[in-house]
DNA sequence: CTGGATCCCGAGTGATACTG
DNA sequence: CAGTATCACTCGGGATCCAG
């Protein structure tokens, strides 16, 4: 969708389209990826949450951390924060449509983690030496 | 939106479907982030492919990640070594049927990059202060 | 209440050298 | 060819204290 020109000698550069692939699912994963964003957007998905209030639904996760996946998924334009310039400051964070499409494609690996769960557990035990029997 | 059962004390912990789905997510996630395992699966989802022709085709790994990578994705089950005990040691890895799954999944997540590959890059033009304009 | 600033430790990873 | 071993270093992330 970049362009409609046609006499142009187009240096496409030859992109091995799996070396794209990779590459492109390589920034998907590492946005999602460490243990926090996926649990952060779950919670702002079902609407406008606080700050205190993730820090108790996400569970085990630092301020630190919580600050610092928010500006993260928050410059990514996953997440919008709201801040009411109330006496005692309230923010409130909610996931973009992006974010909520995000989710349903994350589904599908959802999907596949569960149909697989146990033959996945099942060769690590092969692996570690099928000792534990 | 914690129950409806009411006489039976079944012991099954109560497990927030939502928490579920973060963990399980998380798993799977785990499992492919990082910089390597998608680029060696995917080399190893076109057939058996050896050591030395994985370093060179995902460029940048350095033997000891190529190794420990490998390890990992073949306790998973994801991939599987064949040994060829000839003179020059020969190692094949292939991706199972598993992990060409996993990459129908991933498919999703590729989708998704790509159409929104623009509008992230550009909420982080915003967010980061739209300076370079 | 919401977050920023520091300090610090351990896991992950690259570089390099060695081996069956 | 296909790894293994060691070392040094970076960096994520927790703990803690400070601030608007």
């Amino acid at each position: 969708m970049s362009q409609g020109n046609i006499d142009v000698p187009v240096q496409v550069a030859e992109v091995d389209p799996e070396k794209l692939e990779a590459c492109t699912l390589l920034e998907v994963i590492n946005r999602v990826s460490g243990k926090w964003p996926i649990g952060i957007l779950l919670e702002a998905m079902r609407g406008p949450v606080r700050f205190t209030e993730l820090e108790r639904a996400v569970e085990g996760i630092s301020r630190r951390m919580l600050t610092l996946t928010l500006r993260n998924l928050e410059r990514d334009g996953l997440l919008v924060r709201t801040v009411y310039p109330t006496v005692p400051p309230r923010v409130e964070y909610e996931a973009t449509p992006m974010a909520k499409e995000l989710y349903q494609s994350l589904t599908g690996l959802l999907g596949w983690a569960e149909r697989h769960r146990e033959s996945i557990a099942a060769a690590r035990v092969v692996y570690d030496g099928h000792s534990a029997c």
